[in-house]
DNA sequence: CATTGTAGTTAGCAAAAGCTAACTTGTCAA
DNA sequence: TTGACAAGTTAGCTTTTGCTAACTACAATG
């Protein structure tokens, strides 16, 4: 099975901790999202059971480098999405949410014409 | 209750169509976005239900006036976003799927910035 | 040693939105 | 007039992904 946005969205929080913090367990991932600790759990369930993750028997979650790979290009789509929105000039809070909630959604063609736009900009700054 | 998704692309569907023909039938919806027809039917019903379309007896479909704003907005957004990602070097076919899909998770802030840019780009061509 | 609190799981509910199967209804052609 | 097709509806299934309630397991405090 296809992974799911929800998946997306639960490797990509499993990344951003993991360079914060030297372990991450579920409950890092209920206050981080403020879902139910039920949702979370039942999540890791899937994303273990498709190896997205692994859990240590302490309950440490770390990502496969399946799991890692996504996780990095979906956090990779949200940064270029928001440095180009805040580029024209949305605020840095909105290009952030609004980047979380788009980044599950455009080709890898847009993606890769928005990162482009934004090596162009960097070259000539 | 707010309405979803799905709710916003029936009432975009049924805007682009009724430019296209002088009377809507749930069979026109089924056949543009491919559901089946129960699908559409209690779409349909739900968009009626809640006074964002009227269902002649004859199965004639119009957008109320709630119904057309929100049609219109996304209709907008869809276009401005396709616009701009055209500008940027996106094929018009990816410009048109992934605006699609976008549309509905951008923000008023990040839609009026875009259509600034648009509007620029306009000035200057 | 008992109590309390924290982490995680299990069971089961709900809503949204797709589907198929099978029905009704109406029109039109033979 | 009958037979067939087209449009639409009804009933009920499925998946995804959130939720609460209630449980287990463990650790630390008094």
């Amino acid at each position: 099975m296809a992974i799911q946005e929800s998946g997306e969205m639960y490797l990509e929080t499993i990344l951003i901790l993991s360079e914060k913090m030297d372990a991450v367990h579920a409950i890092d991932i209920v206050k981080e999202m403020g879902f139910s600790k039920p949702s979370v759990s039942r999540a890791m369930g899937i994303l273990k059971e498709e190896k997205y993750i692994k859990v240590s028997d302490t309950g440490e979650i770390t990502l496969t480098a399946k799991g890692k790979n996504i996780a990095e290009m979906i956090y990779e789509r949200h940064n270029v999405i928001a440095a180009m929105l805040m580029r024209i000039g949305v605020s840095e809070k909105t290009a952030f949410d609004d980047a979380c909630r788009v980044e599950h959604y455009i080709s890898e063609e847009t993606f890769e014409a928005l990162r482009k736009v934004r090596d162009r900009q960097k070259k000539s700054s």
